[in-house]
DNA sequence: GTATTATGCAACCAAGAGGTTGCTTATCTG
DNA sequence: CAGATAAGCAACCTCTTGGTTGCATAATAC
């Protein structure tokens, strides 16, 4: 393999690392679920049913942001953010790629277990 | 929704997050992908690329196990570890549900920058 | 123009993550 | 058996995370 398709794979993976680790929470895989599925909302609305406090609501909001899940936008005073599937897309394609070996893996497994 | 319903919902979501948040970090991400393309592996030979110390590689084996996406066995003086495809899948199936919105998601943020 | 609402900013805190070193134990190998 | 190899255990360290509280500021509503 090449020295630029080594760096490049590798800044892949750290960009993959990146969206795998801000799901890697409840409070903001549960963040995620909301706006993917409704129209853009405010910080206070999206910490009206969450027993955890608005900065705390900020703060998960800004690691999704990072991570390129999330936009968001200042309008008036509110600042409104909207969901952006395409990082999701891209680990959808990864785990896609990566399920071409999954049923030798099961097999290995099985195999594995029992020897 | 019914009340079992709510707890069965928190409790995938939380298994989730787990799976999710193993994934969250480079050095792991290289263990699955090494593991899942090739037959159970030892600690030192996981540990033998790596710029790591054999116990932080262990330490990253086992985040790996406590999420299900590895499975270690014990032959001889060696620990051995197989990769398990199923949390993956899992969160594959996940990410296909949600791709279901996608589309919509996508308007609504085309909308949502340029107004 | 005053009160209210929505947010930002900063300091702080406890717990966890990622990593190391040192030592012990178990299992081969010659 | 003696030496080498594979791994486990434990303590320790630093940086990050997830959360809080308190205060300041910008927009909106009455």
């Amino acid at each position: 393999m090449s020295h630029k398709n080594r760096k490049h794979k590798a800044a892949k993976r750290q960009a993959r690392a990146l969206v795998f680790a801000a799901l890697g929470d409840e409070t903001r895989l549960g963040l995620v679920a909301t706006l993917s599925s409704g129209e853009p909302a405010s910080i206070a609305q999206l910490t009206a049913g969450s027993p955890l406090t608005r900065q705390a609501i900020t703060k998960h909001l800004r690691v999704l942001e990072s991570a390129g899940i999330v936009r968001s936008l200042h309008v008036g005073r509110e600042s409104l953010f909207a969901f952006d599937p395409r990082p999701l897309s891209e680990l959808h394609d990864y785990l896609d790629r990566m399920s071409r070996r999954w049923d030798d893996a099961l097999a290995r497994l099985k195999n594995f277990v029992e020897e």
